[in-house]
DNA sequence: TTAATCCTACGTAAAAACACTTATTTTTTA
DNA sequence: TAAAAAATAAGTGTTTTTACGTAGGATTAA
């Protein structure tokens, strides 16, 4: 007779944290641990080498060689049934459009208390998804919920003169100032810079800048 | 008679991480956590009411309101008899440069293992302070190991609240989101920022997100 | 040729950033 | 302990950014 306990694999590159959850979680009577993985080709590994699979994953989105981006899509799409719960530092609309659009069951901020993960792992494993009320709340915001994303980690394709228009911004000069240096109107300034924003998932100038340094657009 | 376990307090914003530390110190027969802060206001709220010190605090460097960095610093000035055990995500130069001088006795990253933490804590409570090999290794790389740091950048200081804002501001937040997370009028965000636009010599977000960069007050 | 993409440009309105000033509280220091 | 300095907080006014829509001309590919 099979164990009706939930399984769960963590991901997080980060031991110290992946040990403590494990703690937290060996606890509950009705969650077994199974599989460890410090980045997301561990995981994949396990998945696809080892029969006994897990009910759930928590899986951290920062992690190296394979994110948790990536693995999330690699595995919603190869396994369904086994439901992810991602964890991050933080809330932030770009994150979650994305974590649901690839197939997250829930959400989880790693400053949430034990009792919450708990709670949101046994959720999750009874429904198909949860999200909590921070969660729900963001949602709301968005405007298309669907289609007003694009990846965090996706490459973003940008035509030269957007790239130009990026790393004048880049440089702290506005819009009139790139207007004189490039020979065309603020205007038009205006729109490549609006098509950055949208290109990038940034929210102003400051996530045009991250996104520049990120990408290799401007070096330090 | 008093007990001669060694007395931690945490000290770390994500409270999954923190409770997962907890769960791992508790297995250890000698150690007791006394104490768990979700910032450095926290901390040196309980150091200064309470009497019962601990010996070692684990110290995250990324907290809000104020940050491992600033409270090591008001910390080895107060309570020179307290020991600080810096955690960071990543082991930068400038960070081990830094904590080194202002008095953290060492240093884990994340991703280290629980065994290698609990070694760290005894050795640390054993002797004054213990770096391990990686840490050594990057402190030889040193040309001048206390003067050769932020030689190109000029020494700006900025207030905690600032690099609070500044933090936030590179979150791509603007006025009235960090207004609120800081419980604080969106006007004295912008003077925030603006004071921070004078002393970093920006022109703009764009110039502080650089800085913050550049100066490591936020890590990519 | 049609479709698609890119660069260009403008209008309107709202939101946010930025500049400047003032006031209160906290910390330093004389 | 009082004065000075620094940090924090907040108001007013101007400039810039941002959202959203529209649209013509150039280039390229199906």
């Amino acid at each position: 007779m099979m164990s009706d306990k939930i399984k769960i694999a963590l991901a997080d590159d980060e031991e110290l944290f992946r040990k403590g959850i494990y703690f937290l979680l060996q606890r509950e009577q009705n969650f077994e641990v199974i599989f460890e993985a410090a980045n997301g080709n561990q995981l994949i590994d396990f998945l696809t080498t080892n029969s006994n699979r897990p009910d759930i994953i928590l899986m951290d989105l920062k992690m190296p060689l394979l994110n948790g981006v990536e693995a999330t899509k690699l595995i919603t799409q190869q396994f369904p049934n086994i439901k992810i719960i991602a964890l991050t530092s933080y809330n932030t609309k770009s994150f979650i459009a994305n974590m649901i659009e690839i197939g997250a069951a829930s959400f989880l901020v790693k400053n949430a208390s034990p009792k919450e993960m708990i709670f949101t792992i046994n959720e999750v494993y009874k429904k198909a998804f949860y999200y909590n009320e921070q969660v729900i709340k963001i949602l709301s915001e968005f405007k298309f919920p669907i289609e007003n994303r694009s990846d965090f980690f996706e490459k973003v394709e940008l035509t030269s003169r957007e790239r130009e228009v990026l790393e004048l911004i880049c440089q702290q000069f506005n819009s009139t100032e790139i207007a004189e240096q490039l020979f065309i109107s603020p205007r038009t300034v205006d729109t490549h810079r609006n098509s950055l924003l949208f290109k990038t998932n940034s929210q102003n100038i400051a996530g045009l800048v991250l996104f520049a340094i990120q990408n290799k657009i401007v070096i330090l």
